[in-house]
DNA sequence: AGGATGATGGACT
DNA sequence: GTCCATCATCCTA
C-alpha cells in the first residue's frame, strides 16, 4: 500500500503505519530530511481534541482538503506544528507530526534550532528543524515537486500507542503512536 | 530526572 | 478574558 492509499482511510489507522516515513522539505536550496518516529491521530469532528471538531474555519481549512495536504498552525503563539490530512476530502481528519530523526540536512537543521541536539524531538522542534512555516500552510505532501514532501520509508520493528500529549479533552484515545528501539537481547 | 514558569498570538466563549 | 495539539530555562533533588 503506497501513501496515497494509506491516507484515504482513518487517521487512527493510516497513523502508526507512517511511522517510519520520511518528510523532506527543499526550502532555501537547502534539504532536510527528518524520518517520523512520532504522531498522533487527529479525528475532525468525532474528536472532541481536534482542531476540527467543531466544523472547518480559516484556520483549520487545510485538514479538509484532500489527502495529503499539509496543516500548518501556530502553536502557543510561538511555535509552527504541522499535520498530513487524511480520510476522504472535507472530513477534517489528520496526523500531527510530533517528532523525529533528523537524517539528511543535519547541519541545515543545527542551525534553523540553533543547537546541536534536540533538532527534532517534538511538534515545534520538527517544524522548525524542517524549516516549516505559515506560508505551507496548504502544501500538497505527495507532489513530487512540492517544497515539503512526505515519502515512503521502511516501517519500525515496534510501535507503542499510547495518550496524546498536551490535550485536556478526549485525553484517554491511545492514538499517539511512536517508533520504538526493540528489545535488546 | 523531574516540576515550575514565562514567552506570545490567535481562536473561541 | 481564557484556553491552548509547545519549548527553553531555571530551579529543586
Amino acid at each position: 500500500m503506497d501513501l496515497a492509499e494509506l491516507l484515504t482511510g482513518p487517521p487512527e489507522k493510516a497513523a502508526p503505519r507512517l511511522l517510519g516515513s520520511t518528510l523532506v522539505s527543499d526550502i532555501q536550496g537547502k534539504r532536510v530530511s527528518v524520518r517520523v518516529t512520532e504522531v498522533e491521530a487527529y479525528k475532525g469532528s468525532d474528536d472532541p481534541a481536534s482542531h476540527a471538531f467543531r466544523g472547518r474555519t480559516m484556520r483549520n481549512g487545510s485538514m479538509f482538503e484532500r489527502p495529503g495536504t499539509l496543516y500548518v498552525y501556530r502553536s502557543y503563539g510561538i511555535h509552527w506544528c504541522c499535520n498530513v490530512a487524511c480520510g476522504p476530502e472535507g472530513v477534517g481528519w489528520g496526523i500531527l507530526f510530533r517528532g523525529g530523526l533528523v537524517i539528511d540536512g543535519v547541519g541545515v537543521a543545527v542551525s534553523r534550532r540553533g543547537r546541536a541536539d534536540s533538532l527534532a524531538d517534538g511538534p515545534g522542534k520538527l517544524a522548525q528543524a524542517l524549516g516549516i512555516g505559515g506560508s505551507h500552510d496548504g502544501t500538497r505532501l505527495l507532489d513530487h515537486d512540492a517544497q515539503i514532501r512526505l515519502e515512503a520509508g521502511h516501517a519500525p520493528e515496534v510501535v507503542l500507542a499510547t495518550p496524546r500529549i498536551g490535550i485536556s479533552r478526549a485525553a484517554e484515545k491511545p492514538w499517539r503512536f511512536i517508533e520504538a528501539a526493540p528489545v535488546s537481547a
